[in-house]
RNA sequence: GCCGGUGUAGCUCAGGUGGUUAGAGCGACGGUCUCAUAAUCCGUAGGUCGCAGGUUCGAGUCCUGCCGCCGGCACCA
């Protein structure tokens, strides 16, 4: 039976991340993991998003075509999966001349179908969200980047999401397995029965995209584009429906809702399973752009491997929830589990081998209470991996590696083997014998997390067949064959001192540098404006905007709302202007009494929850944190300009 | 504001349908063996199980209220 699965497409205005890297690890992990169970082929596609205003601009910042700019961040990603061994079988980029020809399909079926219609849109469009925002003012910023909305109006086809409510709502609940881990799904549901609205799949004006049929100068919309692609890679080889797409929290609603809906329309046939992970945090802090806090696999895997930290990151973290990578704690983890866990063990049992039987795994049938473990750890285990708990699955079979150390030591087997007795000697025979059985289901376990590391233990236990043919049937007990040569033995998780970290954080600041680099605007070219960065304006332009000294002499709560608070500030006018504010979270009202901050007064009035706000606080802000009110240090009197 | 989740040892978390002294791993401390990567193994950790009530012979385990944290939606920057 085959077995399909997919990465996101990842969006190209960023390098690969940590962030990214983790699901393609999963994928990895589940691909090797589904081998094992026996499913055949598994087939595991991955690839680049690369449509959008935004990318195409993003090209012209950096002085490129849209097309050599995404030639040269897909192969970004390549080269990263490939230097992190990902064992991906395709990589599709939304701009392959064949994916057009899947999209233009899938459009076909469900216009044939009745629902594509023709409409026309007019409001607020966040270029690098991609991202309508139906109830936005002019000006508005985008409520997921902050970066303002631009007014666009098009005639564009529009599908009908809202003819799907019901049916998705069915599936949801007949197919508990669709949507993964529960909590996701519950969420997903109450959107959906909140009604939907239908969705605009075409744009016009913008080159950087494929063309809808008939209509030249529309273009798909980049969801409508994007999610296809998973059929595109594999319609060769027939292998849909997939049977997982692993996904980031952030693109549920894409791959929960839109996704299944744009399919049913189509008469396709759906994934049998969505699961959205959740965020790799930096020490509890969300990861971006704008705080500079983005972490990249390639430096932590240079200083601890691959595998180490695709074993942190599988087993600090439980799947589906967010979690968090730190540098201390992913030394520790490897300290305690790898280097003394399982690396001690390997070394501890083959170096016995060594000298007690002269390399040759000795004939036993193994201590039976050690194989019943063992066959308990396989089940469970398997319990847990089939469910996508990795984090318990690891602890399981960890508990297994505790066992035998345990059990060595009970053995003693260095007093067994000063004893010449017959007695002795076959009880050395079966305490070697278990160990490194129980090393060897061990290790074939640990594979789909650590294939490299398993490897190497493998082939140091002598085993004859290559690791990557292992299944399920090699969990039993008492496949390891008696006389079997071990190999040269070497530690597989060297212990790891402080120094470790300095040496990540060297690398993490030049892999910074690289890809700065690498996606720096041409030196030469006129710098054009990037997104989330501006333009040059003159003193003029500046003058236009009339920013003021005020004091808060009032400040309430705006019922209803989170965040807003209702403010009276005196800018030294008759009456204290009525503003109304996104502050509340930062700030308590009474905490604001008297304070003196910047007001930008002749700001275009605005009604936000009934109440008309005449003119803007200034703060400053970062993405994901709070506000934070420009202030000053000196007095100044109220009513100043500031110029 | 609405909906959902969650709050247990320094840290990460287990603790179906309520029942003797509340558990595990890591870290820390003490001890031990010597095959092993100063690893292993053994022992110790006295935590108001968020707070306050309630039901019950008996409650981390059920109910109510409150507080904190997280997520989704609304709203908004």
């Amino acid at each position: 039976m085959k077995y399909y699965l997919t990465t996101p497409i990842y969006y190209v205005n960023a390098a690969p991340h940590i962030g990214t890297a983790y699901s393609t690890f999963v994928a990895d992990l589940v691909k090797r993991f589904k081998k094992m169970e026996g499913f055949h082929p598994v087939v595991l596609t991955t690839g680049s998003d690369e449509h959008s205003r935004n990318v195409e601009r993003a090209a012209k910042a950096a002085n490129l075509s849209p097309q050599d700019y995404t030639a040269k961040m897909s192969a970004e990603f390549k080269n990263q999966w490939k230097h992190l061994g990902i064992d991906y079988d395709h990589f599709i980029r939304t701009s392959d001349p064949q994916h057009q020809e899947t999209v233009r399909d899938l459009f076909e079926r469900c216009r044939r179908n009745g629902y594509i219609y023709k409409g026309a849109y007019t409001g607020q469009y966040c270029v690098n969200d991609e991202l309508y925002v139906n109830e936005a003012q002019p000006g508005d910023p985008c409520p997921e980047c902050g970066r303002p909305t631009e007014t666009v109006t098009e005639e564009n086809y529009f599908f009908k999401l809202s003819a799907f409510q019901d049916r998705l709502l069915e599936l949801y609940e007949k197919d508990p397995e669709f949507l993964k881990p529960d909590h996701r799904r519950n969420e997903i549901k109450s959107f959906v029965a909140q009604g939907l609205n239908d969705l605009s799949i075409t744009r016009t004006n913008i080159p950087w995209g494929i063309p809808v049929p008939v209509e030249g100068h529309h273009v798909f919309y980049v969801w409508f584009d994007a999610l296809i692609s998973y059929m595109t890679a594999v319609k060769a080889e027939h292998l849909w429906p997939a049977d997982l797409h692993l996904i980031g929290k952030d693109i549920l609603r894409f791959h929960a809702v839109y996704w299944p809906a744009f399919l049913m329309a189509a008469d396709l046939p759906l994934p049998k399973k969505v699961f959205a992970h959740g965020w790799i945090l930096f020490e509890e802090n969300k990861m971006s752009k704008s705080r500079g806090n983005v972490l990249h696999p390639g430096p932590i895997a240079d200083v601890v491997g691959i595998d180490a930290l695709r074993y942190f990151l599988l087993r600090e973290v439980t799947f589906g929830q967010d979690g968090s990578f730190a540098y201390d704690a992913l030394v520790q983890r490897y300290n305690a589990d790898l280097a003394n866990g399982l690396g001690n063990l390997a070394s501890r049992t083959l170096t016995m081998i060594n000298q007690y039987r002269d390399g040759r795994i000795p004939d036993s049938a193994g201590a039976g209470h050690i194989a019943d473990a063992a066959k308990e750890t396989t089940e469970q285990a398997l319990e847990a991996f089939d469910a996508f708990n990795f984090s318990k699955g690891l602890e399981v079979i960890w508990g297994l590696i505790s066992i035998i150390d345990k059990f060595i030591v009970e053995r003693a087997p260095w007093q067994l083997a000063k004893d010449q007795e017959s007695h002795s000697q076959k009880l050395l025979d079966e305490t070697l014998y278990t160990a490194a059985e129980a090393l060897r289901i061990v290790c074939a376990w640990v594979y789909p997390v650590m294939p490299e590391s398993a490897r190497k233990i493998w082939s140091q236990l002598g085993m004859p067949q290559p690791i990557e043919s292992i299944t399920v049937a090699d969990l039993h007990w008492g496949r390891l064959a008696a006389g079997q040569k071990v190999g040269t033995v070497s530690g597989v998780f060297p212990r790891l001192d402080s120094k470790a970290i300095e040496k990540m954080l060297e690398l993490e600041a030049a892999e910074r540098e690289r890809l700065a680099a690498l996606f720096a605007p041409a030196t030469a070219a006129p710098a054009a404006p990037a997104p989330g960065e501006s333009a040059k304006i003159s003193i003029d332009d500046f003058a236009k905007v009339d920013l003021r000294v005020g004091q808060v002499v009032s400040a309430e709560r705006v019922k209803g709302a989170d965040k807003l608070l209702h403010l009276k500030v005196d800018i030294g006018e008759a009456e204290p202007r009525t503003l109304v504010a996104g502050i509340a979270e930062a700030y308590p009202p009474e905490q604001l009494l008297g304070r003196k901050v910047v007001i930008v007064a002749n700001l275009q009035p605005r009604k936000l929850r009934g109440i008309e706000s005449n003119g803007m606080i200034v703060a400053a802000s970062v993405e994901g944190g709070k506000p934070v009110l420009a202030g000053f240090l000196e007095d100044i009197p109220i009513g100043a300009r500031l110029k």
